[in-house]
DNA sequence: TTAAAACTACACTGAGGAGTGTACTTTTAA
DNA sequence: TTAAAAGTACACTCCTCAGTGTAGTTTTAA
C-alpha cells in the first residue's frame, strides 16, 4: 500500500485532468479540484504551489508518454512497406491509448490559445516526428518510393493517422480505435501513404 | 458609410473573436473586449445582452460561413476521380479560409470542453458532411469503387482534406494554404482516397 | 431644429476564485 | 512511544469580473 501521501497526490492530479478537461484552466477552480479529489484544498497547495505548476504537472505527464513511443530505423535492405507499418503501428499505440488521449484533451484546449506553448512542446513532440523525417529523409534514396521533401512527407504520413485516431477523439470525444483495428487501420495508412509517394513498379 | 451604431457593432465582433481566441471563453472579460473594440462596455451590453449572448452569435458566424459550401451531385455517367475533385476543392475552399478557420479557432477550443455541444454543432455540419455520405453512397454503386461503409469512407476523406488544411492551422497556428496549392492537395487527396476505394483496373 | 436613440464615463453590487495563515488532528517512521 | 511530516477546517485578503444604474454627450432621422 502506497504512502497516504501519494494517494492524496495522485488524486489531486487525476481530479486536475478531470476537471481541466472539462472546464478548461481558466475555468477550473482549485476548491473544485480539492472537492473531488476530497483533499483539503490547503493540501492542494501543499503539493503544488500554484494552479500553473499543477497543470504544468500534467503537462510533464503527456510529454513523457510521448516519448514512450521508440521509434524505427530505417533499413535499406527491407521492404518499404512493412517499414512504414511498424512505424504505423506505434503511432497508433500512442495516439489510441485511452490514458493519453484523456491527457491530450486537456492540451490542446490550451493550446488554441497559446500558440508560442505549443509551437515549443510541438517542437519537442517534433523530435519524435523528426525522427520520422530523418527516416523519410532515408528511405527517399530508397528506388521504391519518390520523396521530394522529407519532412512534408512525415506530415503527411503522421496526418494520415491522426485523422482517424486523433483528432475525432480529442475534439468530438469519440471513443478511441480498438486495439484490433488497428493493424488494418495502419495497413490502410501505408497504402494511402504509398499511393502518392511510392513507386509501383 | 453606415450607420454608427453598426460599425461599433461590427467593432465588438471583431474584437470578441480576437479576445476569445487569444484567451478562451472563460478567460476573456467584456471589459478587454470593449477596451479592443474602443467602445464603452455599455454599449458591449446594449449590442449583447451577455458575455454567452455574444459568444452565440459568433457560433452562428461560424454556421453560416460552412453552410456557404454547397455541395455537388453524385452524377454516375461521369468519371469518379474529376467529381471527388470537384468535392476536395469545395472543402479546401472553405476550410482553407483564414476567416473561417480565425472563427472556427474560437469554436474549436470550447468544443473540447463540452462534447455535448460539439456533438449538436456537428450534426449539423454533417449535413454537410452526411451530404458527402450520401455522393458516397451512390458512388459506392459505381464499378469503379468499392465502398462498404459509405459514412466512413466520406469521414475520411474529409479526414484527408482536414489532416492538411485545418488541424494544423487550428491546433498550431500554421498558415492556410495558398489556394494555388489546392489543386495539387485535392488532387493528392483523390488519389489516397482511390487508393483504398478505388478499383483501378 | 429637435426629440429619440445610441454612446460614454464611471461608480457600484455581488459573486467567485487564487492563494495564505493558523490551530488542530492524523499518519508515518524511528 | 513520540516527534516530525502531512492532512484538515476555516477564516481571511485581495482581486477580477459579469452585469447594472445613472447622468450626461453625441448621432440620427424626421
Amino acid at each position: 500500500m502506497t504512502t497516504l501521501s501519494a494517494r492524496k497526490k495522485a488524486a489531486i492530479v487525476d481530479a486536475a485532468i478531470d476537471i481541466f478537461q472539462k472546464n478548461g484552466f481558466q475555468g477550473s477552480s482549485m476548491d473544485a479540484i480539492a472537492q473531488q479529489a476530497q483533499v483539503s484544498k490547503r493540501t492542494v497547495y501543499n503539493h503544488f504551489p500554484s494552479k500553473q505548476a499543477l497543470f504544468e504537472h500534467i503537462a510533464q505527464c503527456v510529454w513523457e508518454s510521448a516519448n514512450q513511443a521508440t521509434v524505427a530505423q530505417f533499413n535499406a535492405q527491407k521492404n518499404i512497406e512493412p517499414q512504414l507499418r511498424v512505424l504505423a503501428m506505434q503511432e497508433l499505440a500512442l495516439v489510441g491509448d485511452a490514458g493519453f488521449l484523456r491527457l491530450s484533451r486537456v492540451l490542446m484546449a490550451e493550446f488554441i490559445h497559446e500558440p508560442t506553448m505549443a509551437q515549443a512542446i510541438l517542437e519537442r513532440f517534433n523530435k519524435e516526428e523528426s525522427s520520422l523525417t530523418q527516416w523519410m529523409q532515408k528511405a527517399s534514396l530508397h528506388p521504391q518510393l519518390t520523396i521530394e521533401d522529407a519532412e512534408q512527407a512525415g506530415g503527411q504520413f503522421h496526418g494520415l493517422i491522426k485523422a482517424q485516431a486523433f483528432w475525432p477523439q480529442i475534439m468530438f470525444g469519440q471513443e478511441s480505435i480498438p486495439k484490433d483495428q488497428h493493424e488494418q487501420l495502419a495497413k490502410k495508412v501505408c497504402t494511402m501513404f504509398l499511393s502518392v509517394y511510392g513507386a509501383t513498379e
